[in-house]
DNA sequence: GCTTGCATGTAAGAGGTTACATGATTCG
DNA sequence: CGAATCATGTAACCTCTTACATGCAAGC
């Protein structure tokens, strides 16, 4: 169950709502875990009342009220049980591989516009990611001495990074193969 | 739904059993899709109930019984359709990255030995990874002019191999992160 | 006699997705 | 006046994991 895990991690960086939770889920927390905001609210619900969070309500001027939530003591020790706890390494799930293999099948030809389409979604994030790691880490506005905590960001980041270069380059393969498959036996 | 589409594709490929299945799923397809025997009987009778499959049983010697699948009529129309359609570029989940986001907040040192746990891993994959292209597509007992299906299969394995080169060197990144933090906040 | 491989399943529970639902404020 | 943003939730459904369960044959 890492969602809560991610969602102790976060809470220890900075408290926040659900709301501001589901933000992050879609930005940097987003380069290794996701979550939508019905997964959050019924996570936080579930943590608060297993005494791992602690509640604040807090009033905004022009803007709804917010609940926000920060890490109890027991959140923390759970927290850090998992972390000396081994994991099971990640499987991958590729639909478009499922998609690419099918497409021997199928019309070769009808994957080129989703490969590319796919191939523009990575573009796009790889694009997104180095504007973060300049404004966070690499730029002239990053701090001059990270901590800790800033040096493991870092290099999460950068392996978000190089998933979505090794993507791209991988994506460029596949197109080339679909082409020239597609050159080689022309269906007229 | 891809689970549904992968036993398709891989029963295109070639007829098999819920077990036969269970093994590729460790294997090949294994590169970009995993299920377990339980996940993969439950929906091979579900699709055979809504008339995607073809059943025959086939008594073996020395063997239980097997019931062997193969792709009807219908299950290849579905699997064109799935074809056709556009789907979502997949997000990454990777509790590893969770760890050393948290390991910010307890003690770097103890990722070291987890993080090399992992590398061996893929490492492991990664040789057997390139044994299989040897065998089925760059060594001397590879087919001198290989189909679609196999330039697909191809394709579909490089990425694979791209995937635990890029883990390898991220991995290796994390941990010489991790060993000067170490080193420059000493915890006597 | 024990382990591994072949072969097929059930059941309970956790996790995740999709659709539905509400209501205020700010900006164009 | 409409769209986007902030803010929180419920309900139904599907998927996935884990534990339990059985039984034969082959090889050491």
């Amino acid at each position: 169950m890492a969602l809560e895990h991610a969602i102790l991690v976060s809470l220890l960086e900075k408290p926040g709502s659900g709301y501001e939770l589901a933000r992050r889920f879609e930005r940097s927390i987003g380069y290794f875990w996701t979550a939508t905001h019905q997964q959050i609210y019924r996570v936080l619900k579930r943590m608060e009342s297993d005494g791992l969070l602690d509640v604040r309500d807090v009033a905004q001027q022009g803007r709804p009220d917010k609940r926000e939530y920060s890490v109890a003591g027991r959140g923390r020790t759970a927290l850090s049980e998992w972390l000396h706890e081994p994991i099971e390494p990640e499987s991958l799930r590729h639909d478009l591989a499922v998609k690419i293999r099918g497409a021997a099948f199928d019309d070769p030809a009808a994957l080129i516009s989703e490969v590319e389409r796919h191939r523009q979604v990575h573009r796009d994030r790889l694009a997104h990611y180095l504007a973060g790691e300049a404004r966070d880490f690499t730029g002239p506005e990053a701090p001059a001495a990270p901590d800790a905590g800033q040096e493991l960001q870092h290099v999460v980041l950068r392996g978000g990074i190089a998933y979505e270069r090794m993507t791209i380059a991988w994506l460029d393969d596949v197109l080339a193969t679909v082409h020239r498959l597609v050159a080689s036996h022309p269906r007229t």
